[in-house]
DNA sequence: TAATCATATAACGATATTGTTATATGAATT
DNA sequence: AATTCATATAACAATATCGTTATATGATTA
């Protein structure tokens, strides 16, 4: 039952659903898109992917300057239907502001 | 997106978890079953029943002097989705302590 | 090696949530 | 009608979370 808790706390704020979201259209995006695209500020993107990434559900490498996130592919039943959820309203989302990466 | 915010924010705690447990085990359940069979003060269960049913998760009726709780029959993808998980981990419940109704 | 860029962390106030204790409500029982 | 039983609500302290501002780290570039 605390994984279902621990998954359901990261899905419990908007803008980490946002996040999710967007990986879920481009499948590699760093911190400054994010923050870019969804008009958040840097500290609070930062904290957003920390506290996913410590569910399992993201993943990170670094990338020159750059840290660059995507979606950790073994996705267990549950973190599966909670994306293909999210997947449903990505439409809602803005489009992405790329970086120069 | 809101609404996936909505049932996570009901999925993030334990106690309701547990909750909606013992209601996929049960179909029935009054209040005060919840408080003995899970431990939990009665203004505390009261108040994450209160907490799932402006989810829309549950249900309540009256029944004489108890109040009896049921899973809402209207569950949408990622409700059903979530129970379904919450399922797998039911055997983690106690075993029922029920009331004189 | 100094400066710059991208990201992470720390510290803070504001707000939300949890669990408790005390009390109110409302139905059944005596 | 008074009491009892089941539930709901209020008020509170303790803790957690969110978003901000300031600063640290770590890699690249000049």
């Amino acid at each position: 039952m605390e994984k279902i808790v621990t998954i359901a706390k990261v899905l419990s704020d908007i803008n980490r659903i946002k996040i999710l979201g967007l990986l879920l259209r481009n499948k590699e995006l760093c911190v400054c898109e994010f923050c870019d695209t969804l008009n958040l500020s840097q500290p609070l993107v930062s904290r957003h992917l920390k506290q996913i990434k410590a569910s399992g559900m993201i993943n990170s490498k670094q990338e020159g300057k750059w840290v660059v996130y995507s979606l950790s592919n073994r996705q267990d039943s549950l973190m599966k239907c909670c994306l293909s959820e999210i997947k449903k309203s990505t439409h809602d989302l803005p489009s992405l502001v790329s970086c120069t990466r």
